[in-house]
DNA sequence: CATTTTCGATAGTAATACTATTATTTTTGT
DNA sequence: ACAAAAATAATAGTATTACTATCGAAAATG
């Protein structure tokens, strides 16, 4: 199945991967909370989806809230494994750097090594619910539970690569942060509010832009 | 009161501005969402607080969704303001760019030309807020009835001093939203997720670290 | 094959997001 | 100053949501 993608077990009552009806309320739910969005998504129109009952899925997520975050951390566990693909076995430095940028800011390509199927949906969630998510009275309990470490991770950990570059830009993590917010920011706007964007000028150019940040910020 | 700023009157079923009690919907109701966010904000609770009923608040916006959006469209509109104020009877187009950064992606001061004492409160609001007011299934029908009107002609504008800076800048409009949206996220971490920021270095890192960007992005 | 675990079915509760009605107060035009 | 119009308060009511509880049947496990 999806080896070695982690989600953190403080998310879950009853870990969903481990039954046939878990399993089931992932890929429904993962479904359902694109075609409806978190405010419409219900326990109820899910059990209704997968043939079941709102108390069953109530045994493996405490509530709807818990398995957006789930499905989130599940995302980031993916692009973080991405991100060691895509680094290891890379000597240089700044083709690292310029790998991991591409792995955030880039689109999923079912080509890529590693693949996992759900990336592309996971993804849409992450662009249109991740703030809803965040954006809680509750953060500061979730950061103290772990709930953040795979995202900050790997803000970590191509930050390092930065500094590796340029020790003395004073922004790292910041830099990170902005340039993986952004991307999913952008391709947001460029299906909703596309003024306020740059998207038709070519190929793929929240990528480009990602890239030309790093390359003309970064001394080297 | 609050001179020449503009709110979508397709926000309000009844200006709040025109009467005693509409006004104690704003102050109160700013209030109230900050303490309680979008989540538990609701128009009973703050029926309670201005000594009033549900079916009044009712009379003036339609739904709690609608009044967060009224308050972002505020904010927007104070910015708005604060950027004319900012770029008025300044000569030089690089100054002009540099001062609308510090006015998108500062933090607000009370000494500052034109301050209205709401904008840190709706600062916080649209920080912690704007994301669940904008990833909607309405956000179609809402660009259409001309919701995002102000914050599209400040992305505009301010992409247009790009624009004459450096021409050959192929990505303005994303380079100003990038900044503007990176600005309130980065405030955000700072204080709840901090190892994803670099806020500790100096006065105002975030300020700083955009006109960092303009800086080494442009060419001029 | 006995026992623990899991699931389905059903019921129930408090809170939310409204809508409706009517009496009372306030505002407004003259 | 006063009648008419508008706004508000008080109250009630509804559908939906986000759960919790119970209990018997089915399935997995050892």
């Amino acid at each position: 199945m999806n080896i070695s993608i982690q989600v953190s077990s403080t998310l879950y009552l009853k870990d969903p991967t481990s039954s046939e009806i878990g399993l089931k309320i992932l890929t429904e739910g993962i479904q359902l909370m694109q075609d409806l969005g978190f405010e419409a998504f219900t326990f109820k129109k899910l059990a209704q989806n997968i043939h079941s009952t709102e108390a069953t899925i109530y045994r493996y997520f405490e509530n709807k809230h818990h398995f957006l975050l789930y499905l989130i951390n599940w995302y980031w566990g993916i692009i973080s494994y991405r991100l060691l693909l895509a680094t290891t076995n890379v000597t240089d430095t700044k083709q690292q750097l310029t790998n991991s940028i591409a792995v955030l800011t880039g689109l999923p390509d079912s080509s890529h090594p590693g693949y996992i199927a759900e990336e592309v949906q996971l993804k849409q969630i992450v662009i249109h619910e991740s703030g809803k998510a965040l954006h809680t009275k509750m953060v500061d309990d979730e950061n103290q539970n772990g709930i953040y470490l795979n995202y900050k991770s790997i803000v970590s950990t191509v930050a390092e690569l930065v500094k590796t570059i340029d020790p003395s830009f004073p922004y790292p993590e910041m830099l990170i942060s902005n340039l993986i917010e952004n991307a999913n920011h952008q391709r947001f706007f460029s299906v909703h509010l596309p003024r306020l964007t740059n998207t038709s000028t070519e190929q793929d150019a929240v990528e480009a832009f990602s890239h030309l940040i790093i390359q003309k910020v970064l001394q080297s």
